[in-house]
DNA sequence: GCATTGAACCTGTCTGGCATGTTATCGGTT
DNA sequence: AACCGATAACATGCCAGACAGGTTCAATGC
């Protein structure tokens, strides 16, 4: 009965409490500027401990979503949930981990598709049709879209004409899915239109590829993969995140 | 020396303490597996209290690179790879693709400098122009300016928000420049006008960073990066090079 | 009206304590 | 000698209280 340990089910009060208070900020319950309730309210309202408080605080201080200034209390920050530009507002203190590692693969991807765009030859346009067509069929079967997603973007990758890129994206996946069990972890997690948007997705970065249009190419791909940073925000805020739920569609 | 004030903004005692440990864990000290110092032997090693000492700890949960298991103690996750390691042959690869690795670095500091240009502090203004002002000195005195050039790419990456850019730099420079010899090799090989040039671009993508307009940042270092691109094309007709003749100005 | 002051509140940090889970050692038993 | 269970030592999770500062704001005194 130890498959799973204490760490895994949010166990930890702290993180409950961060991961609410994380959703009330981004939800504008609290907006930039305010101030949150006094670690003592927050006390008696969750009936923690202020140690336990002080934990959540200091992790949504960490994510920069919070400042806290001695004497008058703890504030919230501008929130990321300016949609509009791409990673606009992250201006805050540090970004975590996995966000950060996914916008250096966004930036590698995004120019990845344009180059593969203008250089890719018959070869590896038809590569990347069959990883497409792999992706599809997982989908159809419902086994796990991951590997399939990811040989599609190695493809893309490879039609670059220069080794380097798909040497990246192979080192950069091995820091973005860090532990690869528990990959069966959340198993209805992943809506269907979800899936339908991943394929539909897909689909237009190829065509823009297989037509030659670079502009378009990495236009389609950076939506891509903000959807991605997006769905993994989601993530954060509604529970203790753990790495391996991600799969950068 | 030490520009590792990393985020000063919240200097509290769990905030350095959490910094200084997470930079163990993805260098390496700690790996996958490992358990950590206790509580109280970090109580001990930094001289704060336990609270501190687990308000550290709750950030590094937080963001997945720690885990807590009770009575048992605090054990390093594996998403520390995918972060110095990665690019780690590349500087033991051969060099013959030198171009390819421009390319590369190209794409990366393309965006590294738009999104410096919307996310950058008035502290990282400061150092930007600071570094920039360097290679003002070292071209006016005529020493060599790559050390002071890369200080300013840096300086740029670093202004990201984004701690992986500015790794990442670092690491691809290894492999473009692998060892450090023979580099005054070619005293006269650049011309004055090639330096204007420099200090000129510099100055455009500089400016485009402080007045925040990313898409011209964006702009500016493609244009100067595929000066560099030109000028190695350049050399490599004109004869053998060796990869220390490559400033990737 | 205005500056001063002081009480009330806030966060930052420290100390000590209890509950509970894990680990390794030490006996005794087989 | 090999095995096994009790147990002490140590770990984290959480709690309670305290004190040192910084901040806020309203009452006070001019």
């Amino acid at each position: 009965m130890e498959a799973e340990n204490n760490y895994a089910r949010g166990t930890s009060l702290a993180a409950k409490i961060s991961t609410d208070l994380r959703r009330e900020l981004t939800d504008g319950v609290f907006k930039p500027g305010d101030r949150l309730p006094s670690e003592s309210a927050l006390t008696r309202e969750y009936s923690v401990s202020r140690t336990v408080v002080r934990e959540a605080i200091a992790i949504l201080r960490a994510d920069g979503l919070v400042e806290a200034r001695k004497g008058a209390g703890i504030f919230a920050l501008q929130t990321s949930e300016g949609k509009k530009q791409p990673f606009k507002d992250l201006t805050t203190e540090r970004i975590s981990s996995v966000i950060e590692l996914l916008e250096l693969r966004t930036v590698f991807e995004v120019e990845s598709a344009g180059l593969a765009a203008s250089r890719r030859s018959a070869a590896q346009i038809e590569a990347i049709l069959e990883a497409h067509h792999h992706v599809g069929e997982c989908l159809a079967t419902g086994s796990p879209t991951r590997d399939a997603d990811f040989e599609l973007h190695l493809a893309i990758a490879e039609a670059t004409q220069n080794r380097r890129f798909p040497e990246f994206l192979q080192l950069i996946r091995s820091g973005i899915i860090p532990r690869g069990e528990l990959q069966g972890s959340a198993p209805g997690s992943r809506p269907k239109d979800y899936n339908l948007h991943l394929q539909e997705e897909h689909g237009l970065i190829v065509d823009a590829i297989i037509e030659g249009n670079a502009e378009t190419a990495r236009e389609r791909m950076r939506a891509h993969l903000r959807g991605s940073l997006d769905r993994y925000k989601v993530l954060l805020r509604s529970r203790t995140l753990s790495p391996e739920d991600i799969n950068l569609s």
